[in-house]
RNA sequence: GGGCGCGUAGCUCAGCGGUAGAGCACACCCUUCACACGGGUGGGGUCGCAGGUUCAAUCCCUGCCGCGCCCA
């Protein structure tokens, strides 16, 4: 028995009641031991996050495919989890204790740490419930954190096993530093912007009374950071530049510090740009690190000017004047720096070269410096300018763990979805640089090194295992940093299943299936994933990879807190409820292209929604209720093996759209079934069965078809609208099991060409004398006489069969075979058939030719058409023998019906 | 500078060798017993521009213009 639904559609009650009751009673991982596995890990979210637009879009994605695969009978596995977003959530946590007028330095590390998982307790991880508000079929029960002791485990294997194997080091080298976070990050985290700033030249005398070959006792220089040269360690000229050959080797006096440095030649300083001499500061950035190595200064030489804050500090040399210390490198907070006052002495000096351009009147203006726009690097957390630091940190051989990822996409290990991707991650792994993964942070995976006081390194997976290697007698101190958080992120697909521990649901969840995240985090994780996968389980971690684009404002803009044009997604929830914001995003899918918001697509699906509900409530008035039959019932009535042969296509369209990862595809193929096969077509041609004797044999024949191809809808649809699905599955009537583990479609049906013909019919002749009767402004709903005088085969199946539906769509009745009276008539063809349908008295002669003159000249212009390709003889050697076929059933198709449209102009004289 | 992508109906987007589609918007009609969050009918496109390949190009190739993203 079916269960009264309500008049209007309301999605907020059904989406919390159903939610809870599928989470409650497991519905989310089945028991499915001998059944195929079919594993997604999803992203995880920061524990610091909420709910955003782009987590909506990755998160429907994957509960589409996940609700799929599960409603195929595979063993489906979503895994879930949050990520302990190292810097995120320190900064988080900090600015809480800013707020009391408190401080993390306040705290021991360990008292700091406790505060973090106090807060993680308290307010982290909202995202989860809001997943769960999406309809995120993911396995809650198994909930994974990153900072789990498990997953703690795995990251100290990993280090260890990859140090073991020298694919981590500890190097001294630049690292990108933020002076604001006081950590290293690594080179992906930093973001370059173009900022508008200054370029400065200056004079660097020639010591010993050298001069270049044109007769110079200096060498201009310039640069955009003056500050820097309090830590200068040479100049570069170019080995092939002529006018310095006779200075290479020479010493320049710096001035302000007087220290003596040496001119080098290096390749790194171009002759076309500017005066060819570039200042070197080996201590402060990345180029002048490299030539400072090929000028011969070890790492351990090189000065270092400023502290971890990006202050002044005395150099190893001890030459920075006095009132440079302390100062930051530059003007901040109104207060000058380093650079303001390193420019001013410099022109106090006489050594700063002046900018010198022309105003309006052609007088000569001097400037202290070039106005630039200069490529600075930004922390992407702390949003400050990143300070090259020489500093020792821990690195990964990156480059020796991504030869096996190339080499998996490379022989299709790994799909890369779509497949353009391929290149940019070719792209980037080919040039891959050692990734720095140690973080001066208190918050997160603790690196697993102790130090002896003579500085030797032992790594190890314990403190006890470390001092074993050290001999009891020495005294270890840990190492202070924490791993980048993406270091750890990296072992989820295997991590989150068990491993290092060699589980029951590793052996079966390894590899996944499919990764399915935003394109902005390929490198950060997908890649890092990969090389991880590959080098500790020895086998690629998915076998698929889906890409998909951002989700953007209804303008094109990126959607930024500070530009307010964020849309929430739980607020398109409130107003449109969760089926019709997944549906939105699965329609939207193209695969990888961008999303544009459009709200009112989103309120179309809504609509949609109701469509469905409204179409149920009419089933249920009419006793029609659950089908419990997976094949397609018999049927005898062509209405009914039309509609079951449609539910195969549909059917057949959604898997293959779904087997290719065409999220788009796959949703307008059950949208446009639900609404344009089924409601407008099936619901109303079947009005005049049910309509009739309730008892009959049609009646009931139909009751069971109509509840079958609902139920149909019903599975296929869910995957996209979970919640909608389920509450009229129940509805319907008594069910064995939920849907969410109901079982997918399998027909056993097949498109019966006959009952197609005859529906095609119909619904041919509905279509075309509703467009008559519109053009010629005649009432909808007059019910008219019509006669056919030669009737094809079809017509004569089908006349007397649907003359009910006939009657009641296309309002034709009686349908007379033979010749119409004479008199003034309006004519419609449906397929090969002209009905002649007399209007003496009613219908305007000169509006019904006019109506037959347009569609004749349709007609002939596509039929000439047709006949001047046919008649190049080109086409008919050359082309393809079914496009030349195609044109001649086209032009005979045309032909016709010109020929019919002739007729009819005839008739009405 | 290098790489990638995009430019199709007013808007948001599919299509990608055989002569163009959807949703929304628009116009007209319909208070028909599931639904006005509805039904019916219709109007609207030199498929960015210019060449080339082909019997045939919105679709393939080249160049250009415009927009976006990533890397240096």
């Amino acid at each position: 028995m079916t269960s009264e639904l309500a008049k209007t559609f309301d999605p907020a009650p059904i989406e919390a009641r159903w939610y809870q009751h599928w989470e409650s009673t497991g519905a989310f991982r089945p028991e499915r031991p001998d059944a195929q596995p079919f594993t997604i890990v999803n992203p995880p979210p920061n524990v610091t996050g909420s709910l955003h637009i782009g987590h909506a879009l990755d998160n429907t994605l994957q509960d589409i495919v996940i609700r799929y695969e599960r409603l195929r009978g595979k063993d489906a596995l979503w895994v879930v989890g949050v990520d302990h977003a190292g810097i995120a959530t320190q900064m988080v946590v900090e600015r809480q204790l800013e707020a009391r007028q408190d401080k993390r330095t306040n705290y021991t590390r360990e008292q700091f740490v406790e505060k973090v998982w106090e807060w993680k307790e308290e307010s982290g991880g909202q995202i989860t419930g809001q997943l769960r508000r999406l309809g995120c079929s993911m396995d809650w029960s198994r909930e994974q954190f990153t900072m789990d002791p498990h997953f703690t485990k795995a990251v100290i294997k990993v280090f260890v096993d990859l140090h073991a194997k020298g694919l981590i080091y500890r190097d001294k080298r630049l690292v990108n530093w933020d002076p604001k976070l006081k950590t290293a990050i690594s080179d992906l985290e930093v973001e370059t912007r173009e900022v508008k700033g200054s370029f400065w030249h200056f004079r660097y005398p020639l010591a010993d009374g050298v001069t270049t070959a044109d007769g110079k006792d200096y060498l201009e220089v310039a640069t955009t950071r003056p500050e820097t040269m309090l830590a200068d360690m040479a100049v570069a000229v170019n080995p092939a530049d002529e006018r310095y050959a006779s200075v290479v080797g020479k010493d320049i006096v710096l001035p302000i510090t007087g220290r003596r440095i040496p001119v080098v030649a290096d390749e790194h300083a171009d002759p076309e740009l500017g005066s060819g001499c570039v200042k070197i500061t080996p201590g402060h950035d990345f180029n002048d690190f490299e030539v400072g190595r090929r000028a011969g200064f070890a790492a351990a030489d090189m000065l270092n000017m400023l502290d971890a804050e990006a202050n002044v500090c005395q150099t190893a040399d001890g030459l920075v004047p006095p009132e440079f210390i302390g100062l930051h490198r530059f003007r901040r907070d109104g207060e000058d720096g380093a650079r303001e006052l390193v420019v001013a002495r410099m022109k106090e000096l006489g050594c700063l070269i002046p900018h010198v351009t022309t105003d309006k009147e052609g007088n000569a203006v001097e400037h202290d410096a070039e106005p630039r726009t200069i490529q600075t690097p930004f922390g992407d957390r702390g949003g400050v300018v990143i300070e090259p630091w020489l500093t020792d940190q821990w690195y990964v051989d990156a480059e020796k763990l991504a030869g096996p990822p190339m080499q998996a996409v490379r022989d299709g290990k790994i799909e890369i979805v779509p497949k353009s991707w391929e290149k940019t991650f070719f792209n980037w792994m080919e040039n891959i640089q050692p990734w720095c993964v140690s973080r001066q942070l208190w918050w997160g995976h603790r690196i697993p090194a102790w130090y002896a006081e003579d500085g030797s390194i032992y790594v190890a997976e314990s403190e006890e295992a470390a001092q074993a290697q050290a001999g009891a007698d020495v005294t270890l101190k840990r190492d202070e940093d924490v791993l980048d958080t993406w270091f750890s992120s990296a072992l989820w697909p295997f991590a989150t299943l068990g491993w290092p521990d060699q589980t029951e649901l590793l052996k079966k969840h390894y590899p996944n299936d499919l990764l399915i995240s935003g394109f902005d985090i390929l490198f950060f994780w997908d890649a890092r994933m990969a090389m991880q996968g590959i080098e500790f389980m020895g086998e690629v971690p998915w076998k698929r990879l889906y890409l998909h684009g951002l989700v953007r404002a209804d303008d094109g803009s990126k959607m930024s807190k500070s530009k307010g044009n964020v849309v929430d997604p739980l607020g398109l929830i409130d107003e449109y409820g969760a089926d019709a914001l997944r549906f939105f995003m699965a329609a939207m899918e193209s695969q990888g292209r961008d999303i544009k918001m459009d709200k009112s697509r989103v309120e179309g699906y809504r609509n949609f929604a109701t469509k469905l509900w409204n179409a149920t409530r009419y089933c249920q008035s009419n006793g029609i209720g659950a089908s419990d039959t997976l094949a397609a019932p018999e049927s005898r009535l062509a209405v009914n093996t039309w509609i079951i042969g449609e539910v195969t296509e549909c059917l057949e369209k959604l898997d293959a759209a779904m087997a290719d990862l065409r999220f788009d595809a796959a949703a307008n193929t059950v949208y446009h079934f639900v609404w344009d096969r089924f409601c407008d077509w099936y619901l109303e041609l079947i009005k005049p069965v049910l309509g009739a004797e309730e008892d009959s044999p049609a009646a009931t024949e139909t009751r069971a078809v109509a509840g079958w191809v609902l139920d149909q809808i019903l599975v296929m649809l869910h995957p996209f609208m979970p919640f909608i699905t389920e509450e009229l599955w129940h509805a319907q009537g008594e069910r064995q099991y939920d849907l969410i583990v109901a079982k997918w479609p399998d027909p056993r049906a097949s498109v019966d060409p006959a009952a197609k013909a005859a529906i095609d019919w119909v619904i041919d002749l509905t279509t075309a004398t509703r467009a008559a009767k519109n053009e010629l402004g005649i009432a909808p709903g007059a019910k008219l006489e019509a006669w056919v005088a030669n009737p094809s085969d079809v017509a004569t199946r089908t006349i007397e069969r649907s003359a009910a539906a006939i009657e009641r769509l296309a309002r034709l009745t009686p349908l007379h075979v033979g010749e119409a009276p004479a008199g003034a008539a309006m004519q419609v063809t449906a397929g090969d058939d002209v009905f002649v349908i007399p209007l003496e008295g009613v219908v305007d002669i000169a509006a019904e030719k006019a109506r037959l003159e347009k569609a004749l000249a349709a007609s002939e212009k596509e039929a000439k058409s047709l006949e001047g390709r046919l008649s190049n003889p080109n086409f008919v050697e050359r082309a393809k023998p079914e496009a030349v076929e195609k044109a001649r059933a086209d032009h005979a198709a045309h032909s016709a019906e010109a020929e019919r449209l002739k007729a009819a102009l005839a008739r009405l004289g």
